[in-house]
DNA sequence: CGGTTCTACTTTCAGCCGGAAAGGAAATGA
DNA sequence: TCATTTCCTTTCCGGCTGAAAGTAGAACCG
């Protein structure tokens, strides 16, 4: 069994959903010359596939005042801080993403806060698991 | 919450809208005490103020064959590169995000490419602009 | 105090969507 | 050739969404 079974129309399907997800059935069908039923059929395919893993919404952060928008990089020393920092992580609201990494670093995340301060609490929070570096947001290219 | 027009209420639905998009306005309602008409009315009101963006698709890249996910932290030494190197970044299919950062670097960016191969030839097209510094994705914790 | 206005909610209703079930067409293999 | 599988279409019903109308409460003011 392939790593994908996955063909141009089923592709096709999920572009226009990554796009708007609130295309009816119908309408994507009429794009791609399906009923929605097919359609439909299709797009349970790939949730069983875990291709689709979720709906979600597109927010804007800076909107309700999340104007801190960080990438760090984290730098644990020893083997017994990774469980705790990974719990650490997950629990804190302000963290909304993280990856273990190789190359420099052990972890990278993304952090918003509302404001300088907020984030200055998060990192002496982190110092208790290791060191970090910072670099903040100051403006989406792409 | 902030110096924005949201209260407790609308942070509540756009969080649960943010773990799953397909709730129901009404299973939405049940869970902080409004009827799905007036649930409706707040995202729409989330919408015109431009906090709620669009709605897509959580989707998983590794089962689709885009194997290689990279965060990228690009140094640019002259000014005038800086142009042509947002030019690149916007038009290549395998940047997937780019931001310009404070700190170490000018630009961080990810990256998703089928294979090593991929994003080796893309790190030469890189070194047209400046130097790079490389992280992989070993596995995303939250 | 009474009247006006505004905001946010609920109720009601019509139309549309999505999933299930049943059936058809094309490809595959014994 | 027939059986099987896959993928599609058609049909149908329950449930959701959005619009419209009505209601309750707060704020404001003469």
């Amino acid at each position: 069994m392939t790593a994908t079974q996955i063909d141009h129309t089923d592709y096709r399907i999920l572009q226009l959903l990554i796009e708007d997800s609130t295309l009816s059935h119908k309408d994507i069908g009429a794009l791609v010359h399906l009923t929605g039923q097919a359609v439909g059929a299709r797009i349970r395919r790939m949730r069983e596939l875990e291709i689709i893993e979720g709906y979600t919404i597109h927010w804007n952060p800076l909107r309700i005042g999340q104007n801190i928008h960080a990438f760090i990089t984290v730098f644990l020393s020893t083997k017994s801080d990774h469980l705790p920092f990974q719990e650490f992580a997950k629990a804190h609201d302000n963290v909304a993403e993280v990856h273990r990494i190789s190359g420099e670093g052990c972890y990278w995340m993304r952090v918003r806060t509302v404001n300088q301060e907020a984030l200055n609490a998060l990192l002496d929070e982190l110092l208790v698991y290791g060191n970090y570096r910072v670099n903040l947001d100051m403006g989406q290219i792409k």
